[in-house]
DNA sequence: AGCAGCATCAGCCAAAAGGCGGAGAGACCA
DNA sequence: TGGTCTCTCCGCCTTTTGGCTGATGCTGCT
């Protein structure tokens, strides 16, 4: 039986605290090391090389988890990371994919499927909690559904409370344009108004 | 030494793990029980009689924390309650101190300040984050920003996305009423447009 | 070459939202 | 009792938003 190095990375000392307990019950898992921040992340994979990573998206101060994982993938590090998080929107979901991760796990898992997940995560199995696949599931199942880039940008602003004129502003086109995507957006996030489109947009794709 | 006993309860598995093993480094606190659920919360409270409950507010399905906290203190129970949650909304700290929370404290709080909270907390002292104390304070002085009651339930309704026509039919008043009251929220949240209302209010408020 | 998707813009019109001032009824408190 | 809040409602007017139709240039794919 080989031991799996694990790094964990949450803000939260209870959280870094309670995985450990945790993993501290299979005899196969060893935790080398915790960080508390995206950068200490990052430090501490150079120095320690671990198999897996165990990463939070939601990271306080300073780099977020999302960005850690980019960097990390960007340095060649071959570790297997693993997001652990407690919300399961949309777009959380494709970016940590988009960025590498190996797995999505939500904080309200169940021991045995977050044993599974990192011990699945280092042989390069993906896995990822239920309530999060079925959402993946769904993206692939209404591509008609899925905002376009231009469009995420413009419902990103509009979450900040902008009025159509302000839109067109910041981003050099003109209001026509900004009715012609919030009509998109309205269609596609299934909403008649601004309001529910920020409300939808704040909850579900998890933009705060 | 008086050991002083506890019942911890969050929905997170990881959490009340973690909350466990900090807890267990100290002589003096004795983890009696675990809950995670409101539910559960009430009944191994009647069992165990802990002297201090700490308890997280985002609870998943079923009985939130403060209906938890509301309902513990009806059943005139002497437990000392102490909130232990990720955020710091406005309206869940006021909430919680009016359900009858002895203390708030975050989720990232150093060891020494969850120690001493529930030290505190057993001898009748109220204990809480700095964030959340800077909170408390600036509410008490700026008293012309806190929502009545009915501005709140009514901003509540606005992050559904609902409309002014919708609005009063839910709360059974005419639209000029949804528009004074409207008025009267946008002003105390300094903002100009339903849109930003609510942007505000999920992010600020933690109305979500 | 042709077609689909994306981003850009226009005009027109109806509905919704917002600003302004004013006002009455009930509750609570000094 | 008088003052202050709170909640309720009105009218008028301007601005904003949303629905509809239609159009152009670009890209990428077939």
């Amino acid at each position: 039986m080989t031991t799996i190095t694990v790094l964990l990375v949450d803000d939260h000392l209870v959280v870094r605290s309670g995985l450990k307990a945790l993993l501290g019950t299979q005899p196969d898992f060893d935790v080398v090391a915790e960080a508390a921040s995206g950068e200490e992340a990052l430090e501490l994979v150079e120095h320690h090389s671990p198999a897996v990573v165990v990463m939070d998206l939601a990271m306080g101060a300073g780099m977020d988890g999302i960005e850690a994982i980019r960097q990390l993938r960007q340095r060649n590090s071959r570790q297997a990371i693993l997001v652990f998080t407690t919300y399961d929107s949309d777009a959380d979901i494709v970016r940590a994919v988009d960025a590498g991760a190996m797995g999505y796990l939500l904080k309200d898992a169940a021991p045995d499927e977050i044993f599974a997940a990192i011990r699945g995560a280092v042989q390069g199995k993906s896995v990822m909690s239920a309530p999060v696949a079925s959402r993946l599931f769904q993206q692939l199942r209404n591509p008609d559904e899925v905002l376009t880039p231009r469009e995420a940008e413009l419902l990103s602003l509009l979450t900040e409370g902008l009025s159509n004129r302000e839109l067109g502003q910041r981003l050099f086109i003109s209001e026509a344009t900004v009715k012609t995507h919030l009509a998109h957006i309205y269609a596609k996030l299934g909403v008649e108004t601004r309001a529910a489109a920020i409300a939808t947009a704040i909850r579900r794709e998890g933009m705060r």
